[in-house]
Parts: C-alpha cells; structure tokens; sequence
DNA sequence: CCCAAGTCCTGGTTGC
DNA sequence: TGCAACCAGGACTTGG
C-alpha cells in the first residue's frame, strides 16, 4: 500500500481543524521512516538546532501521531522517546504526497520544511509543512514531548477535566470569560472563532468576569465547550481533502457560525444585531440580545 | 495603511 | 509594604 496522497489545511487551526489533519496524517505517516530533513525555515524550529532536526531524525520510524490541544505529536520508534511537534500557527499545512508525481512533489513559496520518508516497500512519501505567516512551530526532543507541552491545560474536547475544574480555575479571576477561553493554560485547544462559537451556544457575554460566573452557567460552559467542539469536529472530518479550498474554510462551516464575524447580522436565537468588539487583542463577535 | 490570527514577552496593576 | 498572581497590550508575520 503506497503512502495516501494528503493535503491537510482548515483555515485557522483550532482543536478541530489540528484534529481533523491529525487523523489524516496518522493515516498517511504512521510506520514511515524519516529519511532526509530539509529545513527552510530554521526560524521555525524551537528547542531544537537545524543539525540536530537533520542529523537525528532520518532514520527514525513515525510510529504514533497524536494531538493535544493545537499540537501534532509524531512519536518515533527507538529508546530515546525522540518526538517530533508541529504547531501549525495560524496559517500553517500539512501536504503529504508519493513521491513521483512532479507537480505534487514541488516547493511553493511557503514551503518552511520537507520531510523524505520511506516505506518498507522502498517507495517514498514527501511529507511538507506549509506555512505563509511562519507562525507556525517545529520542535524535535528526545525524552518526551517538547516542554511547551507541559503548560497546556488538559484538551478541551477529548481531556480530562469537568465543572468543577473550570469552576476552581474562575474562581477570582476578573479576566473577562473570553480571555480564559484563549488561554491555552486553562484549556488547550480553543482558538478565537470557536470562543466565539462557545460562549454563544453558552449564553454568555465574552466580557463577563471569568469570577461572576454561577455554577449553573459555568456547567452550561462546560458542556457547551465539548458540544461545539465536536460539532466542529464531526464537520470537518467530513471534509475530504479534495473538498477543501485553497482560500481557507472547508465546505460547511461559515454558514454554520452563529457569532464570530457575523456583526451587523441578526442573532439566529433572538433576533439582535451581532455586535463586535475587541477583547484580549481580538475581535470578537456575540449578541447583546441574549448572551449574558 | 490597516486588519486578521496564536503565542511569546514585557510591563503595569491588583489584592492578599 | 512586599510579593506573586494577574492582566492588557505590543511584537512577530504576510496577504487581502
């Protein structure tokens, strides 16, 4: 079986769209072996030097991808628990291809990092990391997951943490909620549009104090954060790669926000106007009518 | 020119 | 008053 032909990109990656990559890389890498690293970008790389990216990788065998929060974990085979962890920024992608066909195998203008991969078999895969702002992160560690990893929250989708973990970590604090959601410390995963999203599936106003919250409306949070998640989730699995466009959001998921950039437009729940400000640097988009 | 985004960094503020 | 925790805002980057 030849290595799948995988472009992997959703506009802004927040928990769902990394997921969705996730599990299309998974598919396309996993039981590959690294065999030449080219680095273009080496402005990219964290905790690790280009040499190092070069010299230790090839040779290594990918045998588990995994997510936490916006981070792509690579695992490799070996003692040294090496991992490879990609953060795709805002505007980063993920482009796996067979080796052998001209135009796929091409550097665009973006292109930051190009991996050589080889199958048992002897074909090879191209496994390339786009990315136009270059916000994007690499970082390549021995010994488990690369540091920035243990100051994340537990994921908001899929982690483990309840009612009572939000409601602990509120407690006191003025921020306004909007901000807690961003902060990937609380929980990792939650980028601003599905913030947006959340807090008005939620009934919340983004700029209320995270410490005003009642626990009636910090459980209706807490279930709205997973639900909205896995819609998003659940969407954009549906998003075969073909189906994506090149622009940015796959099929299906403008139309389906309620919030974030639909200012000047009626709330779908009360019929206000959408109004947007700007919180924490962002802007941010809910309805005065019925988010409290 | 200004805007968008996620994260890092800095410097100022709050409250115990 | 001291100090840590908290919080706002700028920098980074590029294309629309």
């Amino acid at each position: 079986m030849r290595p799948k032909a995988c472009r992997a990109e959703a506009g802004i990656p927040e928990l769902p769209e990394v997921e969705t990559v996730k599990r299309q890389l998974a598919e396309a890498v996993t039981h590959l072996r690294f065999a030449v690293v080219e680095a273009i970008e080496p402005a990219m790389l964290r905790d690790t030097t280009e040499e190092q990216l070069r010299t230790e990788l090839p040779g290594r065998t990918i045998v588990h991808v995994c997510r936490l929060g916006k981070f792509l974990l690579l695992k490799m085979d070996g003692q040294r628990h090496l991992h490879l962890t990609l953060h795709l920024g805002m505007t980063g992608q993920i482009l796996v291809t067979p080796y052998g066909k001209v135009q796929a195998g091409a550097d665009g203008p973006h292109t930051r990092f190009v991996f050589k991969l080889v199958k048992d078999d002897g074909t090879f895969a191209r496994f390339e990391f786009r990315d136009i702002r270059k916000f994007g992160r690499v970082h390549l560690t021995g010994n488990g997951p690369a540091p920035k990893l243990r100051d994340l929250g537990p994921d908001a989708w899929i982690g483990d943490w309840d009612t009572r973990y939000l409601k602990d970590r509120l407690r006191g604090r003025r921020a306004p909620i909007k901000a807690f959601l961003l902060d990937q410390r609380n929980l990792a995963g939650i980028g601003n549009i599905y913030a947006d999203e959340i807090l008005w599936w939620a009934e919340l106003a983004p700029l209320r104090p995270c410490g005003t919250l009642t626990v009636e409306e910090v459980a209706r949070l807490a279930a709205e954060i997973r639900l909205t998640l896995e819609e998003g989730v659940r969407r954009l699995g549906c998003t075969v790669a073909d189906f994506v466009d090149i622009e940015g959001r796959p099929g299906g998921f403008q139309e389906r926000l309620r919030a974030y950039g639909r200012q000047g437009q009626d709330c779908v729940r009360c019929g206000e106007k959408i109004i947007r400000v700007i919180i924490a640097g962002r802007g941010t988009g809910y309805c005065p009518g019925c988010q409290r």
